[in-house]
DNA sequence: GCATTATATTGATTCGTATCATTTGTTTAA
DNA sequence: TTAAACAAATGATACGAATCAATATAATGC
């Protein structure tokens, strides 16, 4: 039984478990179990049978498979608060295509697939707030990987003015600016000088005007064609993977 | 009804509706209804009654919320493939809390909401393959997040021989480069240059040790020391948007 | 109002990495 | 074996952006 607040914290925050009613909170946690892997410990071998799910409190452990010639490949790694193989859950496979080793010295629940099954197939409301949360969260990391895969500053201040601009009446645009630049250029991760400089090139090219607070996008058609922002951006292309041996 | 294959294709990979059986798939469809906008044209306003949501066929779509003061906040830009207004299916949310509107030419689907969840209840099996989809693509997106948070080539350099080294034994490694470097460098974004000179600085500074083919780890603890990649990395902290007003 | 502090701009310099050009080394096939 | 084609290494240079340093402007408190 889960008691210790720490844990609770870390648990309930998890996208699989924030959902479920107190009721079910409990049932699911009456049967997991913490326990603790030192470094070069396995939780689970690859073949193993899977009938359990963890959940990571801390420490970082690796999942990685071995191939016929004796291959070692890390598939993933994980860490505080990630779970691993409730893919496999949810999937119905039998065994664990991988093995998990710790890396550093690890805390983990281990969660029980049929309990949490059970709790799904009995009452379908919980499911469909499981996939409310992980939808949210989905959505979220579109957003994180296309802010993340415009590399050079000036793009992803195009992108930031071009995704808030308001009054869009024709080709014109107003930013209002709620908040001090320097903050806006760390949200960048741009510098507050290389913000001012990119601003000051941009109004000197004609593409913008500025005056207090306010940033006033005089053509919106040429701002899109100054950016080499993909328009297909990210989505829906699945990036390849360091997968040299496949 | 849905029946041009192309329609099918998008409509098929995406993980609401990939895991359906041929009869449920049939079921939602039956329902579901195709049609286009024209730019600056609105799909919904906020407000409005949310009884279904959306996938995007063609062309790309802003989501965007108007304050009290009529400040117009562009919250998530939608593209081919994409879905949205899911999360407030799942939800149970009854009114759209954003607007949407066509930013270029676009074609939808809009998909019943009822129907869509009336299958979840039937079947739990359904919605519990979805989250197993879902899962999937949550462990995808970290990876793809995690990879593009290292900034800088020598890191991501380290990460990639941190995640791939085999043999681990103590606190040496070996890697085997069973592709030509330079593919190797374009899946870490580094110039084929870039990379060559990188792998001779690291030999230089005694951190690795080069024999055709293979890369030795002379000190993975050492290694580890020579990156600034973060220990707890992106996982778990939701980073921050580009909300300035709130 | 002025002093104090925070924010913004501007200049000079440095660092990392891409790009271009050339050379060296390694496969592949005639 | 030797030429042709490709892969890798090395050098020179260019460019974007960070960093360091200085100054200017705006906001805040007394």
């Amino acid at each position: 039984m889960i008691t210790d607040s720490h844990i609770i914290d870390i648990v309930s925050t998890h996208h699989l478990f924030s959902a479920l009613t107190d009721a079910e909170f409990k049932q699911l946690f009456a049967t997991a179990k913490t326990f603790k892997v030192e470094p070069l410990e396995n939780v689970f071998h690859q073949g193993d049978e899977a009938n359990r799910f963890y959940l990571v409190l801390r420490g970082h452990l690796k999942l990685y498979r071995t191939s016929p010639s004796g291959q070692e490949k890390v598939v993933e790694v994980m860490r505080q608060g990630n779970t691993f193989a409730e893919a496999l859950m949810f999937n119905n496979k039998p065994f664990y295509p991988v093995a998990a080793q710790a890396v550093s010295a690890s805390e983990l629940i281990a969660i029980d697939n049929e309990t949490y099954l059970k709790i799904l197939k009995i009452n379908p409301e919980a499911g469909i707030a499981i996939m409310a949360n992980m939808s949210i969260r989905l959505h979220h990391d579109l957003n994180e990987i296309e802010m993340l895969s415009v590399e050079n500053a000036k793009n992803r201040l195009l992108l930031f003015l071009l995704k808030n601009l308001q009054d869009n009446n024709g080709n014109e645009g107003i930013i209002e600016l709620d908040i001090p630049k320097r903050t806006l250029a760390s949200l960048l991760s741009i510098q507050p000088e290389t913000f001012s400089r990119l601003l000051k090139k941009m109004t000197k090219e004609g593409l913008i005007e500025e005056r207090k607070g306010l940033i006033r996008i005089m053509d919106i058609d040429a701002l899109y064609a100054a950016s080499d922002i993909p328009v297909q951006s990210v989505t829906g292309n699945i990036p390849v993977q360091f997968v040299p041996g496949e």
